[in-house]
DNA sequence: TTGTAGGCGTTATCAG
DNA sequence: CTGATAACGCCTACAA
């Protein structure tokens, strides 16, 4: 690997010179930047970022920290916060997590570390304290991590609001609701929220199922089929997600209830590959694109060291299908 | 941010003792390393990774530049491919070139330039020059680039004699395939080979329709209408991808024939969410855990210098579902 | 318009 | 067992 020094060698100038032709900084005459650029096509010259970065104590990486991209939510919103950040010339550093607090904690102490500019969170552990003596800038999607570490969210409450107030339109009275556990501080808590209140609002009484994340898809099944053994006249279930809106499909299908006839269904978050896959499944649709871009201009200020607000809603959006 | 530096003055030690300390190499007396633990703490004293590599000429880290995590094969495989690197002490950083020449190239010259140790790549794109005189260790998955850059890959063209030859089996003799562009020098165009084949040695005739990876979704949903236009008595299809498959389904659907009795339809890929979405689709599943270990594996005999295979086959395997 | 020298934070060699 | 010193490759005052 050649470098600076060889080029300058081979032009017969300087390595400042050289730097200088690269970063084309201050005065330089045409030929010598001739002279410089011809010496590095033929040394096939690459400045070296990593000197770079260690000079200008940045990295231009930004550390993205999800549970797994393999699911569609955190996938697809990976690839536009990796596109935004392309735009704006950072690179991104992935670390998933699936929800291994120790792995978590590992990728959070090594990311600290000078390693990365930045860092966009939404895993979904609680209380790792790393995150709060860092300095790093930081903002969190979908998760609140303490005081100072802006949050960006879809309007999770009206999302809410919206699912329950049309399962209750299209004549449903027991609707059934599962959310993640009820102790971490999540936005998407509020979803339960807003579901409890226009419930009673309406004088039902709201039955909350809490799915946890890390637990095996069999378990899962077990907890969603419990609810049709307990509940047998459920008429309506707002789920917390999509793809346990499809499992509860499959355990409709299964004990023979139809949908959208004897069971009306509303799902959540209405990715893109899920409203491909299942159309017919009326959902929330999360600004995914939105969120992205939201977190990264908030990065950015947090990175120019300007002040930011300490929550960004974004707005959801009803996609009627036609499980409910 | 303290340094190496900082911790040795408060510890009344030379760097080179501190240094020691944290790499432990050589001899060190207990009390030392206590003082200097004892300094670090006091400072929150972490090592600055950028000079580290900078001395090592090694970062560490594994590019890899795929379409998009956006696509569950892609988003899933990046998970794997993640957690395996970890595993092996490497980060990971992410480039999705969204079948975009221009920002593949730009990726590239930016990552071989020691900003990462090695890449994995399964773009689509031709004929990036970059490739060949890069130095860099690289492995390509499910795709052909050159000469010396080893290829991982599912047994494609098995998985086109499985798919086909069930569905010649269910009594099929007018089946369609669709596949992505013949001009791209693709593992995946094996499956078409292995179906043309199976379709002549029953004396049936082949049909191909070639669908271009970055079309818009309307613009594809025209070309797989058209196979039921200009193909009126289509038996069967044999999908290049689930969600192809998908979207064909709905397409029938709305040309009021139901799958399975009018028309099978087997897909490719199950990756695990559309295993969820679409429990009843037939597919062919590609070991996507597989693929990623064995990439991981095979890159690290290329970062070792040892030398490899060109190519690299993982058995793929028929999902039995109900539309063919 | 170009060159010299010192530093970014770490590690390794070699001496003590 | 420990310390001084020179590298890793680049960038920028300051000088010329």
């Amino acid at each position: 690997m050649p470098k600076l020094e060889d080029v300058a060698k081979r032009a017969n100038l300087s390595k400042t010179t050289v730097s200088r032709v690269l970063n084309n900084r201050g005065y330089l005459s045409q030929k010598t930047i001739d002279k410089v650029y011809q010496a590095m096509e033929e040394l096939n010259y690459h400045p070296n970022v990593v000197a770079r970065q260690l000079y200008k104590n940045k990295t231009d990486l930004i550390g993205i920290l999800l549970p797994t991209v393999a699911n569609p939510f955190f996938g697809e919103l990976t690839a536009f916060l990796e596109d935004d950040l392309y735009q704006q010339g950072f690179k991104v550093l992935i670390g998933n997590s699936m929800n291994n607090p120790q792995k978590e904690a590992d990728y959070l102490q090594q990311l600290l570390i000078k390693q990365v500019d930045g860092l966009i969170v939404g895993t979904h552990n609680q209380g790792i304290e790393q995150y709060h003596q860092s300095g790093l800038p930081i903002v969190a999607i979908d998760r609140i991590m303490n005081e100072d570490i802006p949050v960006i969210a879809s309007d999770n409450y009206r999302g809410g609001i919206l699912a329950t107030e049309r399962l209750i339109e299209r004549g449903a009275k027991k609707i059934i609701h599962t959310n993640g556990p009820n102790d971490l501080e999540t936005p998407a808590k509020r979803r339960r929220e807003a579901y409890e209140q226009v419930m009673k609002a309406h004088n039902l009484s709201p039955i909350t199922y809490e799915v946890d994340f890390n637990i095996t898809p069999a378990d899962k099944v077990k907890i969603l089929r419990r609810i049709f053994l307990e509940h047998p006249d459920v008429e309506a279930i707002f789920a917390s997600n999509d793809t346990d809106a499809a499992q509860i499909m499959q355990i409709a299908q299964n004990l023979g209830r139809q949908i959208p006839r004897d069971l009306l269904l509303i799902g959540y978050d209405g990715t893109q590959i899920v409203r491909e896959l299942l159309p017919q499944l009326t959902t929330v649709i999360q600004p995914i694109d939105q969120m992205a871009k939201k977190s990264v201009a908030v990065l950015k200020q947090r990175l120019a060291q300007e002040s930011t607000k300490k929550e960004y809603l974004l707005p959801v959006k009803l996609q009627e299908g036609t499980t409910g």
